[in-house]
DNA sequence: TAGTTTTTGTGATATATTTCACAAAAGCTA
DNA sequence: TAGCTTTTGTGAAATATATCACAAAAACTA
């Protein structure tokens, strides 16, 4: 299916600066395809012609490490996906797998790469995306690294309630093996974990529906493990 | 003292992309400083108001984390410092320290902005330059945090053989609790280990000289612990 | 050179977390 | 609904690593 990028209500901050020319310029030859929860969307190691757009739903950015799978971080509609290795090095370098149903919109490379080059205030907010992304994964990374488990796991409740869901109610939309895999525990921990955050009154969990019942000691929980 | 960008014998690939006027313009108001080992040349919080650009040696990317200090990573000269805090957000998100004399040029932000926006294969280098951080990043935390103590160490002999030093015989520039920091770990287990690793005839090492005797085994270690 | 500070080496103990193992629960699907 | 697969819960044992503690060595510095 294909689509117009003028229309879009999905716009990214970089595309809204542009102005219709530059949009239709955009649109042509994009297509918008819809993923089910599951569906791997970018696969490490393949090559990367497209540039993506994730127009709504939930997707995690996983890579193959060293010994297993590491979900680098889940995103949230709308955002560009694989962005450094679409413009980069052309192998994608991780993995992105829808954990909701998607929709995404594949865009023509060498149109933004186009757009890139003659349209500075776009090219501007792409080289922003970058920073901002650059930053963010070193600030997570010395996180995960010096926390531990407890204050891991709290990080995330306080993630999905605060950044993904905006609501201290929400359904887990991985399995506790992949919050494992977000955090660097085994599934045991997780459930551990969850279970003891249950018994302390922090959070009412059962399934995978999660309500946050005392904030603040998620927080203190954050930061002192 | 002030520096000319026309005349400088360690150009990065973005700006050998410029002609001699664009060089000019960057060559205004810009300034090369001498820093000595251990001197910090971006403070973590502090407001960015410069592109620092690394011209000869050597400095740490350290970040404050929720317990201790972490080294991001060990940079080598020629590059640029900082680059996304001085174009993105403008506090600096992470301090670089001199880890050997250095030296280093600072370049007015608004003569870079205007290269950006103006020259579009200038631009065209930083987005790829950004692009292979934020993919370093990613890499560099999901092998940290997979690997052991033994692997990451393993890691950092060879990092600092082939691509530092580019030589099997070299002086630690850190302590060797700077590289506790670096890979996640105590002092102690660094010391530790190196020791074995010495034992065990894969390095020879005394005081801060290393030298690497078994290559094959550290490359081993490297990936399987 | 002497005196002070920082860095390193190494044992003993403590501990967070993994791993293994199996049962129970939940989610699919035919 | 029955039967299969995946996910989750939980105990017990194993383990990598941190922490503590102190001595020795090395690196500064006055």
């Amino acid at each position: 299916m294909s689509n117009n990028c003028k229309t879009c209500v999905f716009k990214s901050k970089a595309t809204q600066t542009l102005g219709d020319e530059n949009l239709d310029q955009l649109s042509c030859n994009n297509a918008t395809v819809d993923f089910r929860k599951g569906d791997s969307i970018i696969k490490q190691g393949m090559f990367s012609t497209n540039v993506v757009y994730l127009r709504s739903g939930l997707a995690k950015i996983h890579i193959t490490g060293p010994y297993h799978e590491q979900i680098v971080r889940i995103v949230k509609a709308p955002c560009y996906l694989g962005l450094p290795t679409t413009i980069g090095d052309k192998i994608n370098q991780y993995s992105i797998t829808a954990i909701k149903d998607v929709e995404v919109c594949f865009i023509d490379f060498n149109a933004f790469r186009r757009l890139l080059q003659e349209t500075e205030h776009f090219s501007y907010e792409i080289i922003l995306e970058l920073c901002r992304n650059e930053l963010d994964a070193i600030r997570r990374c010395a996180n995960r690294t010096q926390k531990q488990t407890r204050g891991n796991i709290a990080d995330v409740i306080l993630e999905f309630a605060n950044n993904i869901f905006e609501s201290d109610v929400f359904t887990l939309p991985v399995s506790q093996s992949e919050i494992g895999n977000l955090v660097d525990a085994s599934r045991e921990s997780i459930s551990r974990t969850l279970a003891e955050f249950h018994k302390d009154g922090i959070i009412k969990f059962s399934g995978k529906k999660i309500e946050i019942l005392n904030k603040k000691s998620l927080l203190l929980i954050s930061q002192t493990g």
